[in-house]
DNA sequence: GCACACCGTCGAAGCGCTTCGATACGCCTG
DNA sequence: CAGGCGTATCGAAGCGCTTCGACGGTGTGC
């Protein structure tokens, strides 16, 4: 079975081929009648325009890459949710998705760019020195970043507001009545590589909870079950005053928890926990966590829509930031009359 | 800066047009000197070929799709261990790849087909019943699923050797010592649907057991704490002599580990673990847990290799199965002479 | 009733590449 | 030295589509 092509259809149809192509693309008025004849012929052969011809003719080929950081083994379960949703939202727009690792380097990019396999790119998890950034601005090509660099100038940047989960986390606590809160956030591997989130989550947790009046403790947190028990039991005797555990780090959520029972510390009676993660996470957990629900999906699409719009030769605002959301489950509370003073030694001087 | 065509190649070099191709393609024989200005001019100019055109005059793309399961919420670290896989395998072979979910439906496997975007198909985590499946038969376009239908002839297939990975946790806890084990595996949600591999772990775990003359004991098992902290209490309770668990659930790992140590049953001094999940999150449980390994980079590598023999027309087996491997580390040991009764569910004290 | 504009459609010229003969040249053979 | 062969290269014909300019036919203004 020979593939149908469009002069099939026009045949078909009894006109001529760039009438077929007019009614497909609507690039020029075509009557009612002869539309619904060309119509009916593309659904009786099946045609579907062949890709390759379109985008050599167009140059367009309505395809978008997705370039995935190099390194491996980072949050893994949002990255996915990014991909699904850029995929959806391209197909929305009636473009594919090629999907690139970084590890073929700079020159893969230069690569489907100069080879206009792909019309423009979606850079996923952007750090804040990252290598593609600067070959991106040689390159021309319309894109757009998931993630700040550190000089975002000239580059369209979608993100979540860290910041702002990092604040709402503190606020949630400061305002149940907690004085004293901390935050445990990614391993110190992470803020060493310079991963903007991390940090700009720390510093809005800490300013937000300088505003209200509360202590707030910013730390790195390593993600075996060992390294967090140590880690929450170091902070709840340093800081007998500690009522209130923000998590910024999927994959120690339930070892923070795990610790807590181990402590012997009941939550949210004894200590109120918070976590920045996806829901399902937050819902697993005994109890049900209060949670920051980093909007995966919301950024993919975001990203997709920007794309597309400079692809259209819009303007678009240089940086995107979606706002975080709190749900409040079973895992905060108002601490408790009287701070707990389990086994301190030392008894806190400040108030 | 108006891109490089191959005409400019052939001008700058001083030879036809067809002579770059040739030079480039290798598929006719060209002297070593031609070749080598070829070569020259093409690096000198920055020639990319252009993908469109290519397609177009060749009947290839060049890029193969990667298709996703529709349904959300699944085993995500593993499917992006697989793309990534599938991506970097497809690259080596001068392919790229197209990102598709599964939820534009049977029309999209038929669209991109039959538009020639791609030269074949990979389709991840394909169930017992699986929707696409008919489709691809009738599609005939050249395809490797990841997962076994329940109608694989004519199909070619790729999976992880679940059955043996079962079994080998069986044998491992029997050789141990072990008289009374049992498997906690995916949710109750995961076997209606039909998908194999969980099944087929149960299955290949039964029968070792009952070959090594262990009563092995297989339920599914939910995922949040406080339901995986019922079932293990139950499952303790209703088999007093029970020394070994298996679990075959990501999300329930650590749950699982947190539920024996609220019930004060130490791992692995009265009850060994055995989990089958990636080596990360074995290695941060504590104690670090004897796994087994799923080779998702593996199945994305094999998947890609046997499409690609597919492409090039050669003969590919049906079915290729990949062998787990066994990662012995803190979590398992001989049982102890006499199973110690719990005392109650307190916190424990660990040293 | 004539010039003009406009609408719907057509034909043809590419887009940049691959590939199939054809060609030119040197070399071997008889 | 003619004939034949193999090798290295060329030229041209598409691949299937988009898009531009052209062209009848109808409607409008004067």
């Amino acid at each position: 079975m020979r593939t149908v092509t469009i002069a099939d259809v026009a045949k078909h149809a009894g006109v001529a081929v760039s009438t077929v192509s007019y009614v497909l693309s609507g690039k020029r008025a075509i009557s009612a009648t002869t539309s619904q004849r060309v119509m009916r012929s593309v659904r009786a052969l099946g045609y579907h325009p062949n890709a390759g011809a379109r985008a050599l003719a167009s140059k367009r080929s309505n395809v978008i890459a997705l370039v995935l950081p190099l390194r491996a083994g980072m949050h893994l379960p949002v990255l996915m949710q990014f991909a699904t949703s850029v995929v959806t939202t391209a197909r929305q727009f009636d473009h594919d998705v090629l999907l690139m690792t970084a590890d073929e380097g700079p020159d893969g990019l230069r690569r489907v760019a100069a080879s206009a396999l792909v019309d423009g790119l979606v850079l996923m998890d952007v750090e804040i020195h990252d290598p593609r950034v600067p070959l991106l601005r040689e390159l021309e090509e319309p894109s757009v970043l998931i993630g700040f660099p550190a000089d975002a100038s000239g580059l369209t940047c979608v993100d979540l507001d860290f910041a702002q989960a990092g604040a709402i986390c503190a606020e949630h606590l400061a305002s149940l009545g907690h004085r004293e809160i901390a935050l445990l956030g990614a391993p110190n591997v992470v803020y060493q590589r310079g991963t903007g989130y991390a940090e700009r989550t720390m510093e809005g947790f800490a300013e937000a909870g300088r505003e209200h009046g509360a202590t707030a403790i910013a730390r790195p947190c390593e993600e075996s079950f060992d390294e967090v028990c140590a880690a929450v039991k170091a902070l709840l005797e340093e800081h007998p005053g500690l009522s209130g555990i923000v998590v910024h780090n999927e994959a120690a959520v339930g070892h923070v928890l795990g610790a807590l029972r181990v402590l012997g510390r009941r939550v949210p009676e004894e200590v109120s926990v918070v976590a920045i993660c996806p829901d399902d996470v937050a819902e697993r957990a005994s109890p049900p966590l209060t949670s920051v629900l980093i909007p995966a999906a919301d950024v993919g699409h975001q990203a997709v829509r920007l794309l597309m719009a400079k692809l259209e030769g819009g303007a678009v605002p240089d940086a995107t930031l979606l706002p975080p959301r709190l749900t409040i489950r079973q895992s905060t509370t108002a601490p408790g009359p009287v701070p707990p003073l389990a086994n301190s030694a030392t008894a806190p001087t400040k108030g």
